[in-house]
Order: C-alpha cells, then sequence, then structure tokens
DNA sequence: CTCTTTATTTATCGTATGATCATTATTTGC
DNA sequence: GCAAATAATGATCATACGATAAATAAAGAG
C-alpha cells in the first residue's frame, strides 16, 4: 500500500477508534483493527499523541462551515426558517458518533480543543444570532448594544438541547426519534419563548 | 485509622480522583494522594471495579431526593414557580464537579448506569412535568393521553439547557455566570416556548 | 536481472499497571 | 502488660503498554 493512502487508512480507523476507547485505547489493538502490526503505526506517526493530534484535525477542523453565520444573518427570509435549516445542516455536521464522542473525551481530558471550537462557534454563531433575535423582537442590534451574558446563555440553551441529542444517542447509547422534525421542533419553541429574554436584556440595565 | 473511617477517607477521595482522571486512573495515583500504600486499597476493595462500583452508589444513588415529583405537582404553587424550585434544587444536586464528569465518564465508557439513571428521571420527573405542563396549557392530562415523543423531547431541551451548565463548566472549564438567574431564565422562557408543542401532541394524532 | 529503496515485520526494551503475599506495626481484649 | 487480631507496609509477580532497532519482504529504476 501506498504511504499516503496507508495513512489515510489509518487516520480513518484511528478516528473510529479513538472516539469508541477514548485517547488511552491502545496502539496495539489500533493496530490488530488495521490488520498491521503495531510498530508500523511508528513509521507513520512518531508518537500516538502525534496520531492523537491529527484525529482532532480530521474531525472537528473539517467539518466547519464558513458560510453558517451567512445562512443565519441572511435576511430575505423569515428567522425562524434561516435557524432551522442552520441547525439542521449544523446537526448533520456534530451529531456522529466520532465528533461527540472526540469532543467529549477531550473535553474530559483537559485539551484545550474545546475552548478554541467554543470560542470561534460564539464569535461565528451565537453573536449572529443575537443579533437576528434582537431584530426580530425590535431591539436595538449589537453593534449598538453587545451582546449580554443573559443573551448568550439562552443561545446556550438551543444549542445545549440540540447538542444532547447527540450526548443521548452516542454516550448514553439511548433511542433518540428522526431528528428532523425534533430540531425544528426545538429550534421554533426556543424562538417563541426567547422574546421576552432579549427584551429585558435591552430595556434594562445591560 | 479504624476500618470504616478508612474506608470512608478512600471512597471520598476515589470520587474525586476518579471524577478527574476517569475510570483508567491508576490505583497507585489514587493511593498516593491518600498517603497510603496502593496494596492497601486491595485490603477495602478486592479489585479496582469494585471501588468504582462503589464510587457510583456513593456519587449517584445518594443525590436523588425521592420528593422532587411532588415539587414538581404540588398544584397550590404556580406551575413556572415549582418548575423554578425544583430545577434550582436539582441542580445544586448534580451540577458538580464529581457529578458531571463521572456521568459523562461512565455513558462514554458504556456502563448502564446511565440508561438507569435516566430513566428514573423520565418516570418520575419528566412525566410529571408533561402533565403539569398539560394542565398549564388546558390540554388533557397524561392518565387520558400518555406523554408523546415531541413533548417528551420538549423536556429533554430544558433539562440539557440545565444539565449543559455543568458540562461547560467542568467538562470544558468554561466560565459560567452564577446559575440561579441563569436558571431562572432558562425555564421561564421554556415554559413561555413549549406551549405551541404541548397543543400540537394533544391536539393532532397523538 | 540486479541494485536500491522502502514498506512491513519480528523481536525486544524500559516502564508501569493491577494484584498478591509475606512481613511489620498497631490496636484491642483480657 | 501480654497475646491475639488486624491495620498497614515492602517486595514482587504477571502482564501489558509505548516505543525502538534490526531483519525481512516487496516494489521500482536502470
Amino acid at each position: 500500500m501506498s504511504p499516503s493512502e496507508r495513512e489515510d487508512v489509518i487516520v480513518k480507523e484511528a478516528v473510529r477508534f479513538f472516539a469508541e476507547f477514548g485517547f488511552e485505547g491502545h496502539t496495539r489493538e489500533l493496530a490488530r483493527r488495521l490488520d498491521i502490526t503495531q510498530p508500523l503505526l511508528y513509521r507513520y506517526f512518531a508518537t500516538k499523541d502525534a496520531l492523537v493530534e491529527r484525529v482532532y484535525q480530521e474531525v472537528f477542523l473539517r467539518r466547519w462551515n464558513p458560510f453558517w453565520d451567512e445562512v443565519i444573518g441572511d435576511r430575505s427570509k423569515p428567522l425562524r426558517e434561516r435557524m432551522v435549516a442552520f441547525y439542521q445542516d449544523y446537526a448533520k455536521a456534530i451529531l456522529t458518533y466520532e465528533w461527540i464522542r472526540l469532543f467529549m473525551f477531550s473535553g474530559l481530558k483537559g485539551l484545550d480543543f474545546n475552548t478554541r471550537y467554543l470560542e470561534l462557534l460564539r464569535r461565528r454563531v451565537f453573536n449572529t444570532l443575537v443579533d437576528e433575535l434582537r431584530l426580530e423582537f425590535g431591539a436595538p442590534g449589537t453593534a449598538e448594544k453587545p451582546p449580554t451574558d443573559i443573551e448568550v446563555e439562552a443561545v446556550w440553551s438551543l444549542h445545549a438541547a440540540i447538542f444532547y441529542l447527540g450526548v443521548r444517542k452516542f454516550i448514553y447509547n439511548m433511542p433518540v426519534g428522526p431528528l428532523e422534525p425534533i430540531i425544528e421542533m426545538k429550534v421554533l419553541s426556543f424562538v417563541d419563548g426567547v422574546g421576552v429574554v432579549v427584551r429585558d436584556a435591552t430595556t434594562t440595565a445591560g
């Protein structure tokens, strides 16, 4: 097998493997799954940590869609429609066995990837969402009044509700119904309920 | 030190220890923290797994309040007030470093504890919540029409929003603001938004 | 066909883990 | 005080881990 081909095969299997067992998964067992010997892994990756690093990149950096904030901010469509569309797409990207479990393993191990990813999420998605919700409920934009903690916290509620579908399915191993109608329901009832938060945050001291 | 005293000390430290490192944490390191030798652990617990089992019981079984469903169902008070009170109390019980992290480690390792715990939660809390929300929005009780999947899914949204506060704080290591006002906001905006779900579920085929 | 290169394996090192056993230190009953 | 019981330790076993180095198999160039 050619080096680049072999490397691809190793990384792909490693993603699945570390998602299943966490980063403590043994290189011998990974090699067994690949039908290769364990030392061969060390020809392609200097250390186990180097392979783990590569797995991060493969799973997290590749699945971020840079146009998500544009989808949310496209005011030619109703906000509810945009938000449903975004979260359907976002769910497709992250509600997978590999993404959810690796993200959680990473957090538990104290790696800084979660923090960095969530900073990106907040900057590109949460801020846009707050801005659009402000407009929806007749409140001033975030350029005039920056997002308040409680508004960001409200957006976290929706985000958590959707992320947790993956936790229940891929971490707790519970049955979860079809995602599309569930996500639509979660987004719509969120928007229905969040109005008072936005209005409070933009009228009282904040 | 007396046996029961020593055992308590070991279990208490083991809770913290396994919450930090997961169940792969080494017995030698645990012993070092306890200022005892590693073989002494094996005088009190036959195997490492036996100690892990004990840690589960200590953290999960001891913190469940059997009166929670009564708090939620006490119709002498407004529903919003009851739900806020319940989730403030529930948050105090589970939004701790040990509870959140051990629960997640347990799920990732494929132990069945999560499933069993969440069955208890669904039976005692979610069903009661759906029943009370039905009453709030003028829909028939669950005795007449059992909770639908989409209603339970709606309740999961609120539950996830609150649980995820602990994930952000204790797993992602992110700063999270004061819990009381945040939880109040999450409960109130949830109730504001969930009406349409309950009405849909009880009027259309369901 | 041969030589060079390199993908892959076999054998192994140093270390660390869960667990055991014999021994020592400490407490308890009388 | 003294002896029995037991809490606690020191030394160690069997195994398994990540990693390394030498040997082998396979492929490609000329």
